[in-house]
DNA sequence: CAAACATTTCAGCCTTGGCTAACTTTAAGG
DNA sequence: CCTTAAAGTTAGCCAAGGCTGAAATGTTTG
């Protein structure tokens, strides 16, 4: 156990300099992984509520194309989200979101567009900031994301709508 | 089939209004699945690289107390990324990182203190910018990555200064 | 030097999230 | 209606990334 007991948090700039503390580096590599437990989750949910939104209709042939997975793929994650009770449906007939669902579906989105606007607001090219936003939504934490919402506003004199 | 026809891409704020084109959506959650496949790897090696420079050593107990994960683990990882060639070691020996790893964890280090500082020059606390960089890091494009680093470079000198 | 302790390895086990292939049900067209 | 195409289901395969528990090897110390 060479390992530091010093605390190197008052002023270095961080990552290439010293090590960080190592319950502080546990805690990160965990936040990780919990985020990774529920990302694919709120993805498929969050594309339920858009296709419901704006085709009246959710059905498992969209979500497979959409998400460029098979059908089989879909299923199955359908299957867990009912029994997650993110999603209700009977068999052979299109998807509906419960309560829950709906929820998740709601806060997914709205984070997922405030990063979007964000990354733009920054000058990411569109194309570019739809791909990063797909990943980093599930990685920004409450704070970060008021602060990228506040960025975001200031730099956009466009529209805007949050609850 | 409701699907596409319109192209909604022209000037619409994107999330919360209509779906993104089919095709344009399938490359977004495609590149969170690649991005999936390199990240632990990356965060691996990069946490080798790390504990070599600053502690010379890398043993397979500090990466398991490092990562929060149970030493099995970091043996089976160990045995994946010597078999990708990014890692090398004799049994029962500490670890080292191959030319490409050192690349890897060169790059990956280099990528992780961008967006790291980036964050805190936003304004976000040392400790959640660390937990999010952790994460985000990995969906990051290179465009979005050298907005980042001109971002942090201006606003860095001067610290932070909020109201 | 041998015992005790720490570290590494190995052999299972589990869940997730992909896939294909075969089957069933539904919806459409003639 | 009946046929057929599309959509949904099911079974079984795989790799990744966790875990435990036990065996093997290294290291320290009395
Ligand atoms: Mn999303
Ligand atoms: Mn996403
Ligand atoms: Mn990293
Ligand atoms: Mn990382």
């Amino acid at each position: 156990m060479i390992d530091s007991a010093d605390d190197p948090n008052t002023d270095n700039p961080g990552h290439g300099d010293v090590l960080p503390p190592t319950n502080q580096h546990v805690k990160q590599y965990a936040a990780v992984r919990n985020a990774h437990e529920t990302e694919l989750i709120e993805d498929y949910v969050e594309l339920i509520g858009d296709l419901l939104k704006h085709q009246g209709e959710a059905r498992s042939t969209d979500i497979a194309t959409r998400m460029g997975v098979s059908q089989a793929t879909v299923a199955k994650m359908m299957c867990r989200l009912k029994s997650l009770d993110l999603v209700a449906s009977k068999p052979y007939r299109s998807l509906f979101l419960t309560q829950a669902g709906e929820a998740m579906a709601e806060e997914s989105s709205k984070r997922h567009a405030i990063v979007l606007q964000f990354l733009r607001a920054l000058g990411v090219s569109d194309q570019t900031a739809r791909i990063d936003a797909e990943g980093m939504e599930h990685h920004v934490s409450q704070e970060t994301l008021d602060i990228m919402q506040r960025f975001a506003c200031q730099l956009t004199p466009g529209h805007q709508r949050e609850g």
